[in-house]
DNA sequence: GACCGTAACACTAACGGTTAGTGTTTTGTA
DNA sequence: TACAAAACACTAACCGTTAGTGTTACGGTC
């Protein structure tokens, strides 16, 4: 039983956050690839297998926080008005999402993320797992009935917007204009014929 | 002055390609994550440092053989027949692309990459890169006067349809389905009028 | 045919991320 | 209070990769 109330949730929690806080500091000083997992586990005055056992890896020490953008995605589809169709809800969390990037306080991170390959890598291969949750939750929604397929296709196509945009110069314009095509292609999967119409349920 | 003529070059072909095949003998025997880059060496007779002169990565070990890709489907862009249009030229190219993995002889490969994390993330920023190239491609067609960000958008959308094809049970429907999806984002990208569903910014 | 610049190759040693192995302390619960 | 589990620490290593330093073999030139 026993619900994990807990003190040492806390202080597991609390060390996790002074490493995350270690790393970033670090990280943003001086520049990702100049800092070592040692000089992180020194800064936040830990053992570096301690930190390997918050994080799993270095990437993770920059990625793995805050990070809603799996959730956000899935409930963008889940807790959605009704009868609101899928696409424009997508488009709208994605837009949210990277406004999120682009004009936050966080985005010196962004930058940071941006500079270094090795970060670009993870984050990308994090998004491909992240297409895989959003194709499942559309898979799961009754109200429209699309293959496996067509479902995994769209949920490359959103985290393509999403991750075209975050490089483009015009990051809002960027996914309305993908999202124009995202939106021709989900709507020549429809199962019921086909014309401009939708068929909800 | 001077074709490269060379029995240097003939010689650094045969070291690179001793190592090459040393390294797949190894792998497929077992498993690439159970053999080390001293192995390989060690098997292909040359030093650790000779084999990375030769490949930039143990990953690279793997991909950087008669690897067409990249090519091909620029080439299935640039060298289509005048009038051909675009999307079906490429969906012939995917489906190509496609079988020559699935039922190759070649095939044992493909599944060493399936089951190691390592090749499949090196593959996804392969093909990244492969689709920034296509999108180029695309860009430089003067009959397709489409924006950059269609460009991208549509060569992503590409490479993810030749992604999940990969993984999926029937490539060549997989292919076809998403090609239709793809056939109609391209579509809506034209410039040559038609309503716009919104008022986008 | 001798000569020189260059590129392939080798060897040692190391660096940086990551993990195994082995305790030691803390903490929740009996 | 005692015990099991989990967090934490430390050493030492593994593995991919690179720097540094030579040595050798080739190709083009005089």
């Amino acid at each position: 039983m026993t619900v994990p109330t807990g003190r040492r949730e806390r202080k597991k929690a609390v060390t996790r956050q002074k490493i995350a806080d270690a790393a970033l500091r670090l990280f943003l000083e001086r520049g990702y690839d100049a800092v070592g997992i040692r000089d992180v586990a020194a800064e936040a005055d830990v053992a570096v297998t301690t930190l390997f056992s918050h994080f799993a890896s270095k990437e993770a020490l920059v990625f793995e926080q805050g990070e809603d953008f799996e959730q956000r995605l899935t409930r963008a589809v889940t807790d959605r008005a009704p009868h609101e169709p899928l696409i424009p809800a997508l488009r709208r969390e994605i837009q949210a999402l990277v406004r999120h990037c682009a004009a936050d306080s966080a985005a010196p991170v962004w930058r940071m993320i941006d500079a270094s390959p090795a970060l670009r890598d993870y984050e990308e291969s994090m998004r491909r797992r992240h297409a895989e949750s959003l194709a499942t939750a559309i898979a799961a929604d009754p109200g429209l009935s699309r293959t496996p397929t067509a479902c995994r296709a769209i949920a490359r196509f959103v985290i393509d917007a999403y991750s075209l945009a975050r490089a483009a110069a015009d990051p809002k314009a960027t996914v309305d204009e993908i999202f124009q095509m995202i939106e021709a292609a989900w709507e020549v999967t429809c199962p019921s014929a086909h014309s401009t119409g939708r068929a909800g349920s």
